[in-house]
DNA sequence: TCAAAAGTGTTCCTTCTACACCCATGT
DNA sequence: ACATGGGTGTAGAAGGAACACTTTTGA
């Protein structure tokens, strides 16, 4: 493992990212769980290079977990608390682990390194579910997608973040129409419609609900998806750039 | 001076602060002027003590900038960029002011602190400006409101981070309902008419934003205010709290 | 030809806009 | 009394919600 008190970071600063994710009616959050006893979940995390851009570390930091690039990403909110700090998780974490971890002195350096106080900057990412295969890096034992209903006692204070980068996608979707960053490339009316009634966590009408987005005028309209059902072949849409 | 580089900040993190006022049918921005030579404005700014959170800092910096505390404060972006350093500012301020900051060696060290690559909190505060009373610290020539239109070019990206901060206010207003900050403790319909004219930019029609404020219901009507005039006193309101 | 789901149009109601009208105030 | 600006009510327009109706699909 590397040792992040010997790299070229910016100390203090650290980028947590909420990735959000989309599939059957329901909103999930993409969550490592680290390979240590103890059972701890973090959100996907990292720092910043001296000579990195910060939106660069986040897009680095996304592209290691999910695999890909390009991803649609949002700056929500910086944590700044003087207390802010791992302490209490990573002697735990250390408690739990003595074969591990159990020798502080030669890790001292890296000891001091994370139990810093940190200021974090949250970050929310949007995926199409589909497109991102998880990746563990070496520290994790698993990495799943959550949904809000179940999400994981989180150490620190990163089911905070969650919470704080729900409201914040919340409030950006009416004005940056982002919504559709958690869709596939194509997509029927009804599904649309699913994922509102999903983030907003009401119905709305199904008539009015299509012209209300093509109102928006950021639809295209395909060719029409026949599934095989017998019923009408609904069109499929794309969304405009 | 107190030479930062000697304190116990966070390292590489500052805090600019857009300031805010209103008057007289203007957006006004609070700037000073350093005490060298060159004509160099740049915003109120600071940095992060160890045991202090980012909304203590900024709160400090705005103290002691406005003599007032519980100002009206939004954490509103993060300014991140890898390149993002005073160097080029520095280096021209002591091009220009030889006999203060010549003998560079001497002050290697602050001179060191303060190019290094900041990632900068941003913060806009709304106050009333005639509570306000601009203190210059031990570096400014001078401390000033200006409007606008009439802002004078500042160092690094610091005028950007007005634009930004200013777009930040408009699309807070309609759900934090937070330009009430802007205005004295009580005021007329005319005066928050004005004010909202000012920040949208745009005319409303007297009667309809009458209407439309009170059934905001954040406000309380108080006593009639003469004035004198030969016309109908006015009321006088104050934002519920 | 029927059931299921998609697409379109129409009515109704709420909300917003423009404006007329009345009220208070000091000269 | 009247000029000036503040406060309220109302008619018309616009936008949104509810729902009826039509179309398409495969069995």
């Amino acid at each position: 493992m590397n040792n992040p008190s010997q790299q070229n970071y910016i100390h203090q600063v650290s980028i947590d990212c909420v990735i959000f994710g989309y599939h059957d009616r329901q909103l999930k959050v993409l969550i490592p769980k680290i390979n240590f006893k103890g059972d701890f979940w973090a959100l996907p995390s990292g720092f910043v290079y001296q000579d990195e851009d910060i939106d660069q570390a986040a897009e680095r930091i996304l592209r290691e977990r999910t695999g890909i690039s390009n991803i649609y990403l949002e700056q929500f909110h910086v944590f700044g608390k003087a207390d802010r700090n791992s302490m209490e998780f990573l002697d735990r974490l250390i408690e739990l682990n003595p074969e591990k971890l159990g020798e502080k002195r030669h890790k001292q350096q890296e000891y001091d390194w994370f139990t810093q106080r940190f200021i974090s900057i949250g970050y929310y990412a949007l995926v199409d579910i589909q497109k991102v295969i998880p990746q563990k890096t070496g520290l994790d034992e698993s990495i799943e997608w959550y949904t809000l209903q179940e999400l994981p006692a989180m150490i620190m204070d990163h089911n905070r973040i969650v919470a704080s980068a729900l409201q914040a996608l919340r409030s950006d979707l009416d004005e940056k129409l982002n919504a559709f960053n958690l869709l596939p490339e194509t997509f029927t009316m009804k599904e649309v419609q699913e994922l509102y009634e999903t983030i907003f966590d009401k119905p709305f009408v199904r008539t009015n609900f299509q012209k209300m987005i093509l109102d928006l005028n950021v639809l295209e309209r395909l060719e029409k998806k026949f599934t095989g059902a017998a019923n009408k072949a609904p069109y499929l849409y794309t969304f405009k750039k």
